[in-house]
DNA sequence: CGGATCGAC
DNA sequence: CTATGTCGATCCG
């Protein structure tokens, strides 16, 4: 249709500027984006890739549909009592928000490029490109003005670029380079988390806090001016550090701040190793990889570690710059209206609907500005597998020789690390790009190629015999070894702190444990798995996941006029307070009807308050969410306790890198360089945001066949904070917007926000701080049992319509195990 | 557990 | 001609 073209367009014009990525830099050598697109279609068009590339547009296109569809059949009641279950959880993680920590986050500029930049001046000021005619693993800045970008292969780099050289990859080369900078990273935090050879996290907190005591010597670096820099002084150019560091004869002494203390690390890599990089500074690890983007290449940016500054950063930040958001969550978070992180908030309602509740956690956090603090060593490798693409190979003979091949390679490798597994898979890919996978699982440990192969053999001919009279036309095959054993001790011990831990964050489920919600936290369920079989434990979760947890938690200020919201609160934590055991006699407010319960018990309470909800006589004017996502109040700050882990560095990975022939898509360079001009080349910067966003090799266009989607969602972009959520069968009532200032009853002091939401946090907040401590081992010490609630809630509520099958929703791993009453309540109050 | 899919580098 | 390789995680059946 042509006006969802249109609508397209803007929207992706509106999100091009607000990324401030949408000028085409004239009058610099390259291509504008018209002309990359459609070059790239016209080598594409027809291909086999392509095709299948259209095939899985299609398939992402009717989850989307599918999705629409489901939004479609819920109503409003659903919405609202999901909005109170969701505003419970965010009010958690509100609390648990951590800013004591230092999160830096380092990015090599175009690195293999860069490299090979450095070591052949013959490939200075030309556009160059590391990989080979099969696949591109990264740019210099210089190609990049043509389009030409990691992961595109090599073939249409040429086209886009007919002078660019495209240099193979020297991994050795690369891994020196690497470890020369992990070394100067591991003075600032020896815990350090490298990601790739380009990439780290660092946690600075311990060294700032050292440097701050530090005489001036201590900070104060030499410029080598050796032939290496012929050029003189490496930092002249740049105007933005200038200033800060004092600059001495040859001498420059670098503050004692945060931002000084990156200059100085990225003023170290420079000299040592004569490449730039980026950084990002942040109170998180989600945060700090979105900064280091912002300035690159060759700059830093650092989010200050308050809420306003977090909350300012990620306000029109586009879910897609996000680790974690790729391609496809992102398109089908578009078909709901969510670009930015701002309107993820804004329906974070409808998110937990629609989705699983690992990811609507996950939207959560991020559209809180949330992640993780720690850097937490990544465990025991899980499985290690071998692939290989070749032009096609349909003889029989040929592949199960192949397949041995593979099964030996792999076999040598599970050696070096002394490894032996249960599972065997093996992938195929046809000369159509469609991909196959087949698996089995034995009783005891295999290694060697030979056992090995004997598994895998079986597959392939499996697959073999299934196509017969036809031939499989591979284009690629691989072989994984997986499921490997626990290692013995250790991993019991781990077993069973894991196990109490749960427990423990299934009880509290305060801010505690809650700091761990990030990514990386959220899984390791694997002790469990020992335990029970694995039905049971899918069994187990479902059972508890949703339903059962709901009645009391949907008492929830977020539902109130904050004066009300501030006597029922108050109240009932006086309640608390005298009640000793929950299910006896208490008496509630409900937050709906805001009249008392009288001395009930919790189910009756909650029997109540679902009435309430549900029925028709709800309180039309309560005040559903105002959608700010501004700042407010300073809170909370918790204990600076320090993680010190072993060091540890993906060695496995880049070791593996190393051998194969071109992987690693550099996919982390690209990306804006409007904002602020790079300093030497490369200016321009063709839009996309390139580290993600497909990789940019189609246009979008020639994808989006039915993208009339965009059009049938009734969803409303929100103009202002105060707008409705969004529209429903049944739509939503307006929502009240809160005008004048409001002053916390508590400390008396005015909240800079109108966002009724973070208010009532802060409130809470205050009014809860002494409390919950005790709160909290009061509800380790009592153990619930599980009460009669799951039955009681089974009786009525919901069940129906909606509940079908939303993108997952297991109650995945750790978490909500079966919440007694009393634990509810604990939660509520937090 | 098996298979497909997503996402990152 | 010519569209990677390796790993972890999630979700669904």
């Amino acid at each position: 249709m042509h006006s969802t073209k249109e609508k397209n367009d803007n929207n992706k014009d509106d999100l091009l500027l607000r990324m401030g990525l949408n000028d085409n830099k004239a009058g610099m050598e390259g291509l504008d984006k018209e002309k990359i697109n459609k070059i790239i279609m016209e080598a594409t068009r027809g291909s086999k890739f392509y095709g299948n590339e259209l095939k899985k547009e299609k398939q992402v296109n009717q989850r989307i549909e599918n999705m629409m569809q489901q939004k479609a059949q819920i109503t409003s009641q659903q919405l609202r009592k999901a909005q109170l279950q969701v505003d419970r959880f965010a009010m958690e993680l509100e609390q648990s928000r951590d800013l004591n920590n230092t999160i830096v986050h380092i990015d090599m500029d175009a690195f293999y490029a860069a490299v090979e930049m450095r070591d052949n001046p013959e490939l200075k000021d030309k556009p160059i490109a590391v990989g080979s005619m099969m696949m591109l693993s990264t740019s210099n800045y210089y190609a990049r003005r043509f389009g030409v970008r990691a992961a595109m292969p090599g073939f249409i780099a040429k086209r886009l670029c007919p002078q660019l050289t495209i240099v193979p990859p020297n991994f050795d080369k690369y891994q020196a380079v690497s470890r020369e900078v992990k070394e100067i990273l591991a003075d600032y935090d020896p815990n350090f988390m490298a990601m790739s050879l380009d990439e780290a996290y660092l946690n600075i907190t311990k060294h700032l806090q050292e440097r701050q005591n530090w005489p001036e010597d201590k900070r104060k670096y030499f410029i080598k001016t050796g032939n290496s820099l012929e050029n003189g002084n490496p930092f002249q150019a740049n105007s933005e550090e200038q200033n800060n560091p004092q600059i001495l004869q040859n001498a420059i002494v670098f503050g004692t701040s945060a931002e000084e203390a990156v200059k100085e690390i990225r003023f170290r890599i420079e000299q040592k190793t004569t490449l730039t990089a980026s950084a990002g500074i942040a109170p998180n690890t989600m945060l700090a990889k979105v900064c280091s983007d912002k300035n690159k290449p060759n700059g830093q940016y650092q989010i200050l570690p308050n809420r306003e500054a977090v909350m300012d950063f990620i306000k029109d930040l586009p879910i897609r710059k996000v680790s974690g958001i790729g391609k496809v969550t992102e398109k089908m978070l578009k078909a709901l209206g969510i670009i930015t992180c701002t309107e993820l908030y804004q329906q974070r309602a409808l998110l937990s609907l629609l989705f699983s509740e690992t990811s609507w956690h996950h939207f959560l956090h991020i559209s809180l500005g949330l992640g993780s603090t720690l850097l937490a060593r990544d465990g025991d490798r899980k499985s290690m597998s071998v692939e290989r693409t070749f032009s096609e190979m349909s003889k029989a003979e040929e592949q199960y020789s192949l397949c041995q091949e593979l099964c030996s390679e792999l076999a040598q490798d599970l050696q070096k690390e002394g490894l032996k597994g249960r599972t065997v898979t093996i992938k195929l890919k046809n000369v159509n790009f469609e991909v196959k996978t087949r698996a089995s699982t034995v009783s005891s440990v295999v290694s060697t190629a030979e056992e090995i192969f004997a598994i895998a053999k079986d597959l392939l001919r499996t697959e073999i015999d299934a196509d017969f009279p036809h031939p499989l036309r591979l284009r690629l095959m691989g072989v994984r070894l997986s499921s490997f054993p626990n290692e013995d001790k250790k991993q019991q011990q781990r077993s069973i702190i894991g196990f109490l831990q749960a427990g423990n964050q299934a009880l509290s489920a305060t801010g505690h444990m809650l700091e761990k919600t990030d990514k990386d936290q959220f899984l390791k369920p694997l002790e469990m798995s020992q335990k029970k079989s694995f039905f049971d434990k899918k069994r187990s979760e479902r059972k508890w996941s949703q339903q059962d947890t709901f009645k009391c938690e949907a008492v929830d200020t977020q539902s109130l006029q904050t004066s009300d919201s501030f006597q029922v609160l108050k109240k009932m934590n006086e309640n608390l307070e005298t009640s000793e055991n929950s299910n006896k006699s208490q008496i509630f407010t409900c937050p709906s009807c805001f009249r008392e319960q009288g001395s009930i018990s919790l189910e009756a309470f909650n029997k109540h308050v679902d009435a309430c909800l549900d029925g028709p006589s709800i309180n039309e004017d309560r005040k559903m969410f105002s959608c700010s996502h501004a700042s407010s109040t300073e809170v909370n700050r918790k204990e600076n306790v320090h993680h010190s882990f072993s060091l540890h560095e993906k060695q496995d990975y880049e070791t593996h890198q190393k051998h194969s022939g071109i992987n690693s898509v550099d996919c982390a360079e690209l990306v804006e360089t409007k904002g602020n001009p790079p300093k030497a080349e490369s200016v321009g910067a063709l839009s996309d945001k390139h580290s993600k966003e497909e990789c940019a090799v189609f246009p979008r266009e020639s994808f989006n066949t039915e993208q009339h989607y965009q059009n049938s969602f009734s969803t409303v972009l929100l103009e202002d904070m105060g707008s409705s959520q969004q529209e429903s069968p049944q739509p939503y009532l307006p929502e009240v917007i809160i005008t004048q200032a409001l002053v916390c009853p508590i400390c008396n002091l005015e909240q800079k926000t109108s966002d009724l939401t973070l208010f009532n946090m802060h409130v809470d907040i205050c009014l809860n701080k002494g409390i919950i401590q005790e709160l909290r081992k009061d509800s380790l010490a009592n153990q619930p049992t599980k009460s009669t609630k799951s039955t009681d809630t089974s009786g009525q509520v919901q069940k129906t319509a909606t509940k079908t099958k939303r993108p997952g929703m297991h109650s995945s791993s750790k978490k909500v195990k079966p919440n007694s009453p009393r634990h509810t309540l604990d939660i509520f109050f937090k």
